[in-house]
DNA sequence: GTCTATAGGGTGATAGAC
DNA sequence: GTCTATCACCCTATAGAC
């Protein structure tokens, strides 16, 4: 796949400081038709951003269906979202790095979609502060904690590497949930 | 000063995707004068990520002469690194997006003094463990889950906003202190 | 679908006058 | 210290043959 092979070229050297000639290499096609399938650089882009979103949010839907306590649904997008990272590494250090190189409708169409998962995250915490599981709490500040705890291991975690999604998730999800549990239930989960 | 307005548009429009005649234009110099200050494009990308680990040192240096519990010792790392991410919003966004364009020399001492603070951060939190005030944790790991919490907020805090560092530290450190607080002393604090 | 040639406009950096 | 002119190269994208 032209998109997958261009993430990970993008991700090493950097989307403006790679070429069109790094690209024809990396995907072996001449110029005119690595042009005929990818409309422009920039569409290219695109199509990796749109691959993260669709899995990120594949991922949230997924949680939503099964149901479950506002602190099992947590843990659950956490479970997914570094399954994501995990899995695509590449596509993510590009989604996370080159998303102001967007323009237009599409700058648009991103940030629109960044926000709708960010929504999401807000309204579990949201739940769980109404059912009194979580205490009194800022959502939106309490969201971008957990999005910055969780995007940030785009830097070191590889699909390689020593530890897996679920390594990851599961310490990280204990931090959150004994940091937003209300006191009185601190000592089970 | 020519690195504060630099960082500035680096920030706006990524690194490579600035010229040279955008940089002296927003610093009101010719090329031939721009050139006489700055050196090369690169030695004026390494300047700001210097400005930035700069901060960041003084600030763990100010936190270690303070001494204090770990407990304290990572509130106050937190306070220190969102006091920079707040005051230096565009050097701090061209440090985090642009470290990659850095070569040879210049990458190598990047990557270590950013390492050197990890590490900063990292004793804390075995110190916590050792003095019995952490639950038993992966340093490393949870290193990365206190980082990633408070690097991301470059995302959108900014000098001029709502929120001050303050009002963002003191919630991150509620949520992280919790979480790994031990067992038995979790309603004190 | 894939090639080569080329358009048209940048790029970072330097030289040498003032 | 600051200017202008210029170097040598690279960029994205397209045209038109095959």
């Amino acid at each position: 796949m032209i998109i997958d092979m261009s993430a990970k070229v993008f991700a090493r050297g950097g989307y403006h400081a790679t070429g069109i000639t790094e690209l024809c290499v990396a995907n072996d096609l001449g110029k005119g038709a690595l042009y005929h399938y990818i409309g422009s650089k920039e569409e290219l882009l695109a199509a990796i951003h749109d691959r993260v979103m669709d899995e990120v949010m594949f991922g949230a839907n997924r949680v939503a269906e099964r149901g479950g306590t506002p602190s099992q649904q947590l843990a659950m997008l956490g479970d997914e979202l570094l399954d994501v990272i995990h899995l695509y590494p590449d596509h993510v250090w590009v989604f996370l790095h080159e998303f102001p190189a967007l323009t237009g409708e599409r700058a648009a169409q991103f940030r629109e979609r960044r926000r709708m998962y960010e929504r999401r995250v807000e309204a579990v915490l949201q739940a769980g502060v109404d059912t009194g599981e979580f205490r009194e709490l800022d959502p939106r500040l309490t969201t971008m904690a957990w999005l910055g705890m969780h995007n940030y291991t785009y830097l070191w975690l590889k699909s390689g590497g020593r530890l897996s999604a679920r390594d990851v998730a599961k310490p990280f999800a204990e931090i959150f949930m004994r940091g937003i549990a209300t006191p009185t239930s601190k000592d089970d989960e």
